[in-house]
DNA sequence: ACCTGAACACCGTTCAAGT
DNA sequence: ACCTGAACACCGTTCAAGT
């Protein structure tokens, strides 16, 4: 009958849409984790925002695990590490910023990043930039590896609490901070009755500018 | 017809069990847990550990993410810290030792309790001992939440890393650990390559010993 | 009051069939 | 070669019904 009653439905690209690669479907995964959360991320999710079938992601991925492998690596190919200048201190701070600022340029993908093996193939650049600033600042291979790693676990648990304490805490929320605050109070314990003001709210700008700055003390420490 | 014959209404215990209960649902929700990892809790799966149906859980939990929620609360009971000596070394490597052993008692839970808001009351009475310390140590409040949040990032990280490297990395694994020099090795970055051997292996309570030495500098540094 | 069966609206994934 | 529909074996959760 008519040529055009239904929107095409066929192999072939829809509209002028480009046609399906791994590519296209790992931009929709991230696009789908940032919009509702890596908990919500699902083929058939991922698939309608394509306009496909489920099962035909399952040309180019080899499972959801496999793609979360590669949101992953996606998040750290984004990573940009600046060449060491040979001062401990400042390249420390600059690979912790970097850091920082790539993780959160994904939020809700970074618990996935932080959670996965952080020793996949991807992760190796990171790991030679921060080396060749322990390396520079005389740390022996050895030392090293164990200050790559305390820093690591430093960061880590720094973005972690970050993304995932939500948009409350960052100051702007000044109700849910009261409500915590009171909270806080009521809990009768002493010291924390005490730092009930500090603890109800977090600047994550600041937070994370301190413990920086601890971990530059620490690695100068451990230096010798 | 009203009699009193109302007395031990129950589902019928079979063969001597006793009844269902919160708290028999939390511990057989840490067991499973434990046993085949926390994405593989479910709440079929609990019930049937308890020889129950799926929905009777609900009379006691109100949902799964509730279970969830209840485990990282019980997680953190199990956690005993010892009174502040006033000395901040000696004080920080207990909490630290004490916070770690009790996280290897349920290792398979605690990305659970470290994903999670690590604020929940449940969370309070942690906060309260490192507080402690910190005070004696003479930290005014707002530095000490620094110093408590600082800590926490290193730990939170230092604990995700061990439990979710799983048991290879231990030094046991001779073959793994093997395989994976090679795969370093192969990567042609400079100081990957230097440190391969070390990068290789992992020995958990020497590098969590390390991080700690490097935290107590830190907030030695920090302290004034 | 507590437990259950059936049912709903989802999942990831396989497979044979289409083009 | 790539995409699809139907189907399988699961999920969490609701609800009305049993005791």
């Amino acid at each position: 009958m008519d040529t055009e009653t239904d929107p095409p439905r066929r192999g072939r690209p829809r509209r002028g849409q480009e046609p399906l690669s791994r590519k296209r479907i790992v931009d929709a995964a991230m696009a789908l984790a940032e919009a509702e959360g890596v908990e919500r991320l699902t083929m058939r999710g991922v698939a309608k925002r394509l306009g496909v079938d489920a099962m035909s992601l399952y040309n180019h991925v080899a499972s959801r695990d496999a793609l979360l492998d590669a949101i992953t690596e996606a998040v750290l190919a984004g990573l940009r590490l600046p060449a060491p200048s040979g001062d401990l201190a400042a390249d420390v701070r600059a690979v912790a910023h970097a850091f920082r600022r790539s993780a959160l340029r994904h939020p809700r993908c970074v618990p996935l990043v932080l959670t996965r093996q952080l020793d996949a193939p991807a992760a190796l650049g990171p790991t030679e930039a921060v080396l060749a600033v322990l390396d520079r600042a005389g740390f022996p291979p050895e030392r090293a590896v164990h200050a790559l790693r305390t820093s690591l676990a430093f960061l880590v648990g720094s973005l972690l609490r970050e993304v995932s304490a939500g948009p409350a805490f960052s100051g702007a929320d000044v109700e849910g901070a009261g409500r915590r605050e009171t909270e806080l109070t009521a809990s009768g314990l002493p010291h924390v009755v005490a730092a009930a003001p500090h603890l109800a709210v977090c600047d994550h700008d600041a937070e994370f500018a301190f413990g920086v700055d601890a971990l530059v003390a620490a690695l100068e420490a451990a230096r010798r």
